[in-house]
DNA sequence: ATGTTC
């Protein structure tokens, strides 16, 4: 069961693990694991640490190869990855950032309090899944032209804004204010461009979601408050989804292209003998800034979906609640990224440097004082942001000294993953969990299934909610745990805790 | 994650 269990792990301190670089001699660094004991050894059933001692491998990487405490295997990278190559003399690797770029979560706040929305419940879930379409392959309500898309690929949130779809003052609670500057869309594929136009504003599918919740615990009052978390039963919105089949398409495009052009460069050509997977290129070399500057335009387009998705919500709230959304103060508290490259500067023995930090699943925690941080936020500290999985917590932390001393300023993005979709088909009914969470006052609405819309696999019957069984909390680590880990090992620290009360799941 | 197999 646990294939890993030779790899030499040492403790350095509590939830705080490291494989020396000497263990193999293709690592340029350490590998550092930060997870709670019972979290290392589930990442010894997969691939989660020899990944992380793979992408060790990788031209510039600096300080460590890290993953966070809800790692697990993923394409390349393991899903909680942390890699900063030198910005000048390192590469950039599509695998560290996923097929879903600037997939991320928004944290929205309210004045209302539950007492006052559960009457009408089922009917903001109702009219919210008509505007935000939940399911693969659908298309929004905005309707663009190309040239449109270009300029929503090159403003992001500041496109929304020119265009109605939110207030100013959401740009400074968004990551890099919602737009990456180096965004270009003559680097994105046609083939992405003619996908990706139609689906600005949609959900998605597997663990996307946009969920009503209620504040259920406050750890932390002063920085509750600050980011506008004020009492219990104050009613709160999050939006997990990113950049749709547009960034689908841009990763699988340049994927193709990475592999075919490191067969050419004799330190690259070992890389992708090790691992095919961690293909990547220069990022002082056309084709690694060509991907550079197209998955930034991808993270302006994720930016985009979910500030549309958010514009809907206030929209929705209005008409349902009859109150306009400044009334009901629909505000953002923070839209953060969770799979992106990002060039930021940080401190490497004792230099300032530039680097490209990856973050495969895994969220940016600044801590106060950061300089990039937004004024309203600046002496607060970053909002950080980790969803539970259905029917279990999300929590809002804060980033602290030690994620900028030691992991470039990140720690963990959510649950993570530990039973297989087709695992959890097997073992649960999507019935059974929607039955169960209504049980407990959770509404769950979903796309429907048509019997011959499923591809039938012997042992799993037919289930007109099947794919609900797939996002299962028990499919999922625990929050709880995950964020004990993330406050033990110091890369974050909790604020407050929310639970869903409705759930348009993707 | 994903027009769930270019």
């Amino acid at each position: 069961m646990n294939r890993d269990v030779d790899i030499p792990v040492r403790k350095i301190r509590e939830d705080v693990w490291e494989v020396p670089q000497s263990y193999k001699d293709y690592m340029r660094v350490p590998a550092r694991i930060y997870a709670a004991e019972a979290l290392l050894d589930k990442m010894k059933s997969d691939r989660t640490l020899q990944q992380t001692i793979n992408v060790a491998s990788l031209p510039g990487i600096e300080k460590y190869s890290m993953v966070m405490p809800d790692g697990h295997q993923g394409y390349g990278f393991p899903i909680g990855g942390v890699a900063a190559t030198d910005f000048e003399e390192g590469v950039i690797s599509p695998g560290g950032v996923g097929y879903d770029i600037n997939c991320g979560v928004r944290l929205i706040r309210t004045n209302l309090m539950e007492k006052d929305v559960r009457p009408h419940l089922p009917e903001i879930l109702d009219t919210l899944f008509e505007y935000v379409p939940a399911g693969l392959g659908l298309s929004g309500k905005v309707r663009l032209s190309y040239s449109q898309l270009d300029e929503v690929l090159k403003g992001g949130t500041e496109w929304c804004i020119e265009n109605g779809y939110g207030w100013e003052e959401d740009i400074e609670r968004t990551e890099e204010g919602g737009k990456l500057k180096a965004a270009n869309p003559e680097k994105i594929d046609e083939k992405s461009k003619k996908r990706g136009a139609p689906q600005l504003g949609t959900l998605g599918s597997g663990n996307h979601f946009l969920e009503l919740g209620v504040v259920d615990e406050i750890f932390d009052e002063r920085l509750a408050k600050a980011y506008g978390i004020e009492k219990q039963g104050q009613v709160t919105v999050l939006i997990h989804t990113g950049g749709r089949g547009f960034s689908h398409g841009v990763c699988s495009y340049y994927l193709r292209s990475f592999e075919r052009e490191m067969s050419k460069d004799a330190t690259l050509s070992k890389i992708l003998s090790l691992e095919r997977e961690l293909a990547c290129a220069y990022l002082n070399s056309d084709m690694g800034m060509d991907y550079f500057e197209a998955m930034c335009a991808c993270a302006n387009y994720a930016f985009a979906n979910r500030q549309i998705a958010m514009h809907w919500v206030r929209k929705v709230f209005e008409d349902v609640l009859r109150s306009p959304a400044e009334d009901m103060e629909i505000r953002l508290v923070y839209d953060i990224a969770h799979n992106i490259a990002k060039e930021e500067e940080h401190e490497v023995e004792g230099k300032r440097k530039k680097l490209c930090v990856h973050r495969k699943g895994a969220t940016r925690a600044f801590p106060a004082g950061d300089e990039r941080l937004p004024p309203v936020y600046r002496n607060i500290g970053q909002p950080v942001l980790i969803p539970g999985s259905m029917g279990t917590r999300s929590f809002l932390a804060v980033g602290t000294e030690t994620a900028k001393l030691e992991t470039f300023g990140s720690c963990a993005h959510g649950s993570g993953r530990e039973m297989s979709r087709t695992a959890a088909m097997r073992k649960y009914r999507g019935s059974e969990v929607r039955e169960e969470l209504a049980k407990r006052n959770i509404i769950v609405k979903t796309r429907e299934r048509r019997k011959r819309d499923v591809r039938r696999k012997r042992d799993i019957p037919f289930d007109k909610y099947g794919e609900l069984a797939e996002e299962v909390a028990a499919a999922y680590k625990d929050p709880e745990v995950v964020i004990r880990s993330c406050e033990v090992s110091g890369i974050a620290k909790r604020v407050a805790a929310f639970r869903a009360i409705g759930v348009i799941k993707g």
